[in-house]
DNA sequence: ATTCATGCAAATCGTTTGCACCCAC
DNA sequence: GTGGGTGCAAACGATTTGCATGAAT
C-alpha cells in the first residue's frame, strides 16, 4: 500500500517483458499515483509530467500509456469525450468499479460493482460467449446539475 | 412494422423541428432499414448510399447521422474501435439492448437487457445521481473464436 | 556494444467546418 | 424567393509513425 508498491510492480513487469526502465515511464506512472481518483487523458499526463521534465515528448507519453495498459498497470477507459482516459488498474482481476457520467458538467463518479458477476454467468451460457470483462456506464445528472435543472424548469 | 413506419417518423420529426426532408436524409435512414442488426459507421453508410447516389458527400452523411441521432431515430454507439457506429433506436424509451463484443474477430452480438432497471434505482438513490441512460458492454470471445483458442492452447 | 526508447516532425484517420451553389419549402 | 442543405476541400484534434539520436542494459 506504500507509494512505491505500484512502482515496484512497474520495475518487475518491465523486466519480465524485457522492456527498459526509463525515467519517462516512471514519471508517467507517478502522475497517476499523484492524482488518485482522476481519469487522466494523454494531454493531462503530458502537462503534469512536463512540469518536472519539460523536454519529454507527447509521443513518449502515448507510448508509455499504451505500454502500461498492456502490462495491466493502467486501465484505458473511454467516456465518449473524444479522448482516451486512463486510471490505475485494480489489482484484483475481475472486481472493478464503474462510472456515473454527468451529462451536464461531465463529472465522473465511481461506483463499486458487485452485482454483475452473476449476470455474466447467465449471459455467457445463454449466448455461448466467454466473457472476460465488462464495462458499465450510467449517464445522467449529478445532484448539483440536477438541482440546477430543477430551477430552470 | 411496415418498411415505411420509420420513414414516416422521419418525415414527421423533421417537420416538427423545421428541418427539411431531403433525399440524402431519407437515404441515410434507409441504409439502416436495409441493413438490420448491423452497427454501421459513417463510412459504411457512405459506401452503401454512394452505390445509389454517387455524388453524395461524406460530410452530408455525418451531418445526417448527427441529425437523426438528435431526433432519436438513430442511437450512436461506441465500441472503442476508433469510429462511431449507429443503429436504429428502439422506440420504447428505456428498454434497450446491449452488446457482446468479441475481442478476437470483433463480431458484435446483441443481448436483451431487463436486469439493470432495478440496479439503476438503487444506484441512483445511493449516489444521488439521476440516471437517464446506461450502457453495458461485455468483452470476451464468441464460440468460434473460443474454439480456435482452445485448439491453439 | 547492442538494443531498445526517446524527441521531433510529419503522417494518419475520423470527424468538423467554411463557403459557394442548390433545392425543399 | 429564401433559408436551410449540400458537396467539396480545407481544417481539426487525437493518436501514430519514421527516423536519427540517446540512454538502459
Amino acid at each position: 500500500m506504500s507509494v512505491s508498491t505500484k512502482m515496484k510492480e512497474l520495475r518487475q513487469k518491465l523486466r519480465e517483458n524485457q522492456y527498459k526502465l526509463t525515467p519517462q515511464r516512471q514519471m508517467v506512472l507517478q502522475a497517476f499515483l499523484d492524482h488518485p481518483n482522476r481519469h487522466l487523458s494523454a494531454e493531462d499526463v503530458y502537462s503534469i509530467v512536463r512540469d518536472q521534465s519539460p523536454d519529454i515528448g507527447l509521443a513518449t507519453v502515448y507510448r508509455s500509456l499504451e505500454l502500461l495498459s498492456e502490462m495491466n498497470l493502467l486501465q484505458k477507459i473511454d467516456f465518449g469525450d473524444g479522448r482516451s482516459r486512463y486510471e490505475v488498474a485494480e489489482s484484483g482481476a475481475t472486481h472493478h468499479h464503474h462510472h456515473l457520467i454527468c451529462l451536464d458538467c461531465g463529472q465522473v463518479k465511481e461506483y463499486d460493482d458487485d452485482l454483475l458477476e452473476g449476470l455474466e454467468a447467465s449471459i455467457s451460457r445463454k449466448h455461448r460467449f466467454t466473457i472476460v470483462d465488462h464495462e458499465v456506464k450510467f449517464y445522467g445528472y449529478c445532484s448539483q446539475c440536477q438541482a440546477k435543472r430543477d430551477h430552470e424548469g
